[in-house]
Parts: C-alpha cells; sequence; structure tokens
DNA sequence: CCTATATGTTACTGATCGGTACCAAATCAA
DNA sequence: TTGATTTGGTACCGATCAGTAACATATAGG
C-alpha cells in the first residue's frame, strides 16, 4: 500500500483479525471528525461507531479533546510518510518529488468526498487557543511549508522560500475552497496553477 | 466610514440611540460566532450578550440557522459595499483597483485578532450540505472570484482568469494559515506574493 | 385615553453534551 | 485453575443545547 498525500482521513482497511478498542476507536473518530466536523460529533456516537462504549473509550483516552489531538497527530504522522515515499522513490530528483506532490495534492484537493485538510479544519473549529490540538497543528503546518521550501530550493528553483509559500497558501486556499464553493472552482485549476508558479520560478 | 474589505466581523459603533433588539442580536451573534466558532456559541449567549432574552431571539429568527445564515448575509453585503467603494474612488483604473484590494486582503488576512473569513470557516463548521448557509456561502465565493477576474481583465492582464484563481486561492490560504500557523507564518508574505503572481502576469 | 404590538421574564421541554460509578462478563497470564 | 486485567453494559451526573408556553411589562399609535 502507497501512502497517501493525506490530511483527509479515509482508510478503514477491513482488518483480518479484529483491531483492538483504541484502534477501532481512533478509526471511528477520525472518519466522524473529518466527514461531520469535531464539534458535531458526540463521543457516544464514537464508541457506538467504533462498536465499543463510552468507558472503554475514556479508559483509552482521557478526553474528548486528548482524543482530537491524536487524531490529528496520526494524520500527521501519515502526512510525513508520504514525504518520506516520495524521497525514497525518486532521490537526488528534487523536481520530480515536487511534481508527485503538486499532483497528489491536487487530487486530495478535488476529491469530491473530501472535506479540506483535517488539521486545517480543526483550527477553524477550535477556536480556544488553549487547545491541546492547537500544537499539532501548528507544527504539522510549519513542517509542510519547510519540507516545501527545502524541495523548491533542492529543485534548483528562483526565491525558492517565496515559491513555497505560495505554493503552501495556493494548497491551502484550495482545500478550504472546495468546501465553499465546491470542487467546480479554482480548486479544480489547482495543479495548472501550481506548474505555472513553479515555471514563474524556473530560472531562464 | 470607509467600508473595510470585511468577512471579519468588527464593528459595534457604539450607537448613539439604542439599535433596535434585532440589530442587537445580529452584532452580538456576529462577534460571538466570529470569535468563537458557529458551533461554540448557544443561542442563550447570544441573547445574553445582545441584551435580551432568547424569546425576542426567536421572534426575529425562525431558528439558529437562520439566523447564521443572516449573519454571513450580512458579511457578504459589506464585501459588496466594499467592491462598489473601490471603484467609485478609482474609477478606470483597474490596475490601481487591484493595488487597494491586494492590500486591504492582506491587512484583513494578517490581522492578529482576526479568525480568517467568516464564510469560509462557516463552510468548514457546517458539514451538513443542506444547511440554508451554504447557499449564501457558495454565492459569495463565487461571485468575489467573479470579481476578482473581471479585475485582472479589465486590467489588462495575461491570463485574467487563472490569475484570479491564483489570487483568490492564495487569500483563501492566506487567511486559513493565519488561524492554523499564525501570523507569522506564509500568509504574512500574501500581498508581497500576490505582487510577484501579478508581475509574472503582466505582459512583457 | 385606550388599544395593539413589541419586548422582557420565568420556567419549562426533551435531547444531548462530556464524563463517571459500578458491576458483570470476557480475556489472558501464570 | 487461579487471579489479574481489560472490556462491555447500564445507569447516572450536572450542564448545556435549541426551542416554546404563558404572562407581565413596556411602548407605541390612534
Amino acid at each position: 500500500m502507497t501512502p497517501r498525500f493525506s490530511t483527509q482521513t479515509a482508510e478503514a482497511d477491513a482488518a483480518p483479525v479484529p483491531m483492538p478498542p483504541r484502534e477501532r476507536i481512533l478509526t471511528a473518530a477520525s472518519d466522524l471528525f473529518y466527514r461531520q466536523g469535531i464539534r458535531a460529533v458526540g463521543v457516544d456516537a464514537i464508541a457506538e461507531a467504533a462498536g465499543t462504549n463510552k468507558m472503554t473509550l475514556y479508559r483509552h483516552f482521557e478526553s474528548k479533546d486528548a482524543l482530537v489531538a491524536e487524531y490529528l497527530r496520526r494524520l500527521s504522522g501519515k502526512s510525513q510518510k508520504f514525504w518520506g515515499y516520495i524521497e525514497r522513490e525518486y532521490p537526488d530528483n528534487p523536481r520530480k518529488q515536487l511534481g508527485v506532490w503538486l499532483e497528489a495534492a491536487g487530487q486530495d484537493a478535488n476529491d469530491p468526498q473530501g472535506r479540506g485538510c483535517a488539521l486545517a479544519n480543526a483550527a477553524v473549529e477550535l477556536a480556544e487557543k488553549d487547545h491541546p490540538a492547537r500544537r499539532v497543528i501548528e507544527e504539522h503546518k510549519r513542517a509542510q511549508r519547510d519540507r516545501l521550501a527545502k524541495l523548491c530550493a533542492d529543485a534548483g528553483l528562483d526565491q525558492p522560500e517565496m515559491l513555497a509559500d505560495e505554493l503552501f497558501l495556493l494548497l491551502e486556499g484550495a482545500r478550504v475552497c472546495a468546501q465553499s464553493i465546491g470542487t467546480d472552482s479554482p480548486c479544480c485549476r489547482f495543479v495548472r496553477m501550481g506548474e505555472a508558479i513553479i515555471a514563474s520560478h524556473d530560472k531562464k
């Protein structure tokens, strides 16, 4: 199974051997949080979807907020795996890596079933600035942006920091745009826009 | 009072003559919805902040959802006024209009007190695709994007549709990025990025 | 003045929220 | 088999949710 670009939830991967309760809870919570929103989903609904009960949930997670943080931590981890996958697949070819990233990001942003980036969504939903999830979100986003900047630099592109910022914001915008307008919108031109911007940073 | 770029709430404009209840409710709701999130704010809290009570609230709005929709409709209206203001201020100078828009958008995205675009945030919070607010959001965003495209075309820039998409997504991204990473992030370079992208569409 | 309308107040509904106490059943290690 | 740990089930807690009924008080217009 090749890693996905992620920051959507997906997967469920019907297990041959039944998953332990903690795993089932995280899987169910991920699906519900992503599709319906964090505040819209109660712990009762999560426990039921996980085929267990609230007591078991609270034996594994000290609070709903902690469960939310873990949900986001998992997604951030998957995203890291995708970067690793790209590097392993196309070593010493940063231009190709950037192309693969752009394509994967575009597919993610234009998934009609998708609801954008779970971490960005969480930042919108959880306004309390001391929420345990906020650290996870900020660290993830900074890491994404920095990784992209390194890639742009390695690819020998002009003004790599600025280019990375442009691509980063473009993607963030595309994923939130898909939720407000829908995929029949600027976000469906994301890949083309990214290519054009990359081209404009190509050293002539 | 010059119109603001808006899609944040702000205002409060301590009225000399006391506002009627409906207005007070909308003002209070706007402030709370924007700062804390729609789902995080109960109708009781809104009524109290408006200096009235729940009954009066429900005499003016048939449900919380209807109040939310009206909250967003107002913001969309203010945004339209800003476009009108720009046109009136710099008629027959689309390049200047674009510059003013970019600058205002940049200030909006980088307001450290800001929480991004209220309409985009609502789209994230309200996953139900039949929510009465969704029409308002989609129409607003489409209108914004189209208005921007017209401006780029009038300004005689290259590939105006694509440029508008780029600027649109860049702004959407900047406003959501400010919430996840904070204003010390790519979003604080928004204006510079916008200028660079516009320049790259300048007919040589 | 009187009457109609708008607003305020209180109390309530039934549902759901996050979180817990308690005990029984299942599982697992020795 | 024994004994410890993990899980399931149920019932509960107090708080809050969106929304309403009933009644008292204003405020207006004639």
